[in-house]
DNA sequence: GCCAACGTTGGC
DNA sequence: GCCAACGTTGGC
């Protein structure tokens, strides 16, 4: 039973969610912003439930769910995926960034598109909602969460 | 591809 | 510790 409800933001054309479905799991790398480092970290616990979403491309929306199956341990991935240059700070005595392991769980029969979220009154305070938001792990309230569930049948 | 909004960096 | 400059994100 998840004690904790989240939203995972990332490019579809990245890794998306027919990504996540083929590997089953995979460990989120590549977080380079303290306060998603400081969720993934210290917040984010074995059985919770993500919302996966596509952001940056032609119809952003969440697309799916999926359970965390592993908290936070050091991220170090040796390349992440846009083969950002290594941070000197991040050594293994002092790891600055750390990483989740996610588990699929389901994609939506139809994406919940950005434009539904906003438009939905009982979405009214999302995070997503908000214009300039660029946390990529955001925190849902269980009423935010089963609401979006609810859309996506 | 543009640009507004945000986080981070670095000079002082 | 302020704040301007810079880089990045993400909707459009």
């Amino acid at each position: 039973m998840a004690k904790n409800y989240w939203v995972m933001k990332n490019e579809p054309n990245c890794y998306s969610i027919d990504d996540l479905k083929k590997d089953g799991k995979t460990h989120w790398d590549g977080i380079r912003n303290y306060q998603a480092r400081n969720i993934m970290r210290d917040d984010m616990k074995v059985g919770d439930a993500v919302i996966m979403y596509h952001s940056s491309c032609s119809v952003p929306g969440a697309v799916g769910l999926s359970e965390v199956v592993k908290e936070g341990y050091p991220d170090f991935v040796p390349k992440n995926k846009k083969g950002r240059p290594k941070d000197p700070k991040h050594t293994k005595e002092n790891p600055i960034w750390y990483m989740v392991d996610i588990k699929f769980k389901d994609k939506f029969k139809d994406k919940v598109t950005l434009d539904q979220i906003k438009f939905n009154p009982r979405l009214e305070g999302m995070m997503l909602r908000k214009r300039g938001v660029r946390l990529s792990v955001q925190p849902v309230s269980k009423k935010h969460f089963d609401e979006i569930l609810k859309m996506a049948k």
